[in-house]
DNA sequence: GTCAAAAACGTTTGCGTAAACGTTTTGTTA
DNA sequence: TAACAAAACGTTTACGCAAACGTTTTTGAC
């Protein structure tokens, strides 16, 4: 039979108000009848009832992560620091993994804002804001995580794309290169966007051409690297931007194939995952933008607790830097330069 | 205010138990009378309270992972698998991170298996069986995955170390190699001791000698793989096996950076990440393990929910099977051979 | 010794749901 | 048209806990 409170009570000889105040440091108890409370609770081995907590307070203590990938090392780093922050208050997460799928985003939005958890966390797939915000009940904690919407209705944390691929063209334009070819993600992501008009702004203000034919969108699901490599190399590209850790490994993997050095027959600037040996390989033959992701789950895990406790407040939008490592440059650049 | 069960009998004109009923396919109830409860549910946008109802039901429809380390791709990926089998079965999935410390571990049951999920996935990071039995509620369903221990006291998916480790051992052997090193991962994990174990035993049946100083324990916190690999090749190994994918792709990096060609000064056998790039970009020099990790999280998620369903059920155990691709032999090898 | 305030604890209720148990309605057969 | 089964729904309770509300006991100031 499970042990309840009241059980506990009745060792006890405390009403299971007492067991209740005791557990919870809700109201002064004197420290003889705590030290009855928990003798009793330790002999009879009882546990409090999550379920029936949170049934009565109406807190979960849990919060729901919606993650497009989580195989995404990205992704699957970010769980990791927004686990470990949430776990150190005392939270626990749900996982949920959308794969990219708009309808899988939805049905998880559903079932997890219907009282599984305080707050939920996305790095929302979806193209509409107006259908996602749709799906979010009125009031209810949200944070938005790497991505974004144009309507700023939601807290979010993001990183800026604009700044280190504006940098990395401009870089590869003032080495000589001409044609710089680049490879987006989805191209319906708030994160694709930016990094595509940075990309394209940067050109034109560094004297070359927007070409579109430069301009190719990869994904794991129907549109390979390795597709989009083959198109970028018909037009004779000199540099080529990879903007997100899969599509650059692959990009790395692919050109090794087809027999071309790095930083010799084609420059190559990439995203990096973070920590990972596989880049780390190639610090010296590729540019590298590596993401805070660490630092963007923690502040993640932040901000969703501060609007689990007060939804009311005020809308938080924060924009992290990634950090720009062009490489064949003093050690200095490297490491400050963020 | 909160919509709540009633509300909609209300309006539909219905009791409580017509509309729980008429939701949970629990009794019979007429069309038109669904109507009207369906009409009302969407016209008050009712979605049942998932603590109400797991307080009442006991269930909780979410299954618990207590993982090791989720940055790392095998267990990344694993994750994925056994997320996308329980969600199928409507069930979700609480991730736990214990980073292979034994006290967070210990937290993470304690916590998990208080009413918080119905039952519990775990990779163990625990050296004492006995210690990890404890914390288990009686009769709570558990199911290891990956690593086990001796006493099998609960249902484990595993998958096979021993013979991946020992053929490709007699695979070097017979091509000459005489000091075959091997870079373990955490000594008192069950996985690293087959491992270990089936190296020991092969090099033995080769009719080479075990020499201590080829055997090596490598992780990401202490013993690094570039650590292991300075002792390694101090002993002038002609071969070496990584057993799992962070030390292996740290071990590739390490050789690159010393020069050393793959498959011609030394021979590498590597347990590689599923569907990574980066060893896709060395299955031509490596001998490669594949893990079979996506059938992995499958089964143990299929299994979990077995438990879940009949805690009594008889303890049940497998082994899946590695794939073996050694390189540099023909497509046919490669593929069917597991 | 009185009295009020503070300290320390008890009684009771209600959260939203599922299901045990019970009732009414409908249809069918003799 | 009684008799009864089956169909279709309603009433009520209990789950375990937290907290609102209430009571008793202790303390110490006069």
């Amino acid at each position: 039979m499970k042990v309840t409170i009241s059980d506990v009570a009745k060792m006890a000889g405390v009403s299971t108000a007492t067991v209740s105040h005791t557990i919870n440091n809700t109201r002064y108890v004197s420290s003889e009848t705590k030290d009855k409370v928990y003798q009793a609770i330790s002999e009879l081995g009882y546990t409090p009832d999550a379920s029936a907590r949170s049934f009565r307070t109406g807190k979960k203590k849990t919060i729901g992560f919606i993650v497009p990938d989580i195989s995404n090392k990205f992704f699957a780093t970010m769980i990791e620091s927004v686990e470990t922050y949430l776990s150190q208050q005392g939270y626990h997460l749900i996982i949920a993994n959308t794969k990219e799928n708009e309808e899988r985003e939805e049905v998880n939005i559903r079932l997890l804002s219907a009282g599984l958890v305080d707050g939920l966390l996305i790095a929302s797939t979806m193209d509409s804001a107006e259908k996602f915000e749709s799906l979010i009940p009125a009031g209810f904690p949200v944070v938005l995580v790497d991505r974004t919407f144009d309507s700023k209705n939601f807290s979010s944390l993001c990183v800026s794309n604009f700044q280190p691929i504006y940098r990395s063209v401009c870089r590869l334009a003032g080495k000589g290169d001409h044609k710089i070819g680049i490879i987006g993600g989805l191209p319906r992501l708030s994160t694709t966007k930016e990094r595509i008009s940075a990309y394209q702004q940067a050109v034109t203000d560094c004297g070359l051409t927007v070409d579109d034919n430069l301009i190719r969108y990869g994904n794991s699901l129907e549109n390979s690297a390795a597709d989009c490599l083959d198109d970028l190399l018909d037009q004779h590209c000199d540099a080529i931007i990879a903007t997100n850790g899969l599509m650059a490994s692959d990009t790395i993997m692919y050109l090794h194939k087809k027999g071309l050095q790095l930083a010799k027959d084609i420059d190559l600037v990439c995203f990096v995952d973070f920590n990972s040996s596989f880049f780390q390989m190639y610090s010296n033959q590729i540019d590298s933008i590596v993401q805070p992701v660490e630092e963007l789950g923690a502040a993640a895990g932040e901000q969703i607790l501060k609007r689990v406790e007060d939804p009311e407040a005020p809308i938080f939008e924060k924009v992290l830097t990634s950090a720009y490592r062009p490489y064949n440059l003093p050690n200095s650049w490297n490491h400050s330069d963020r």
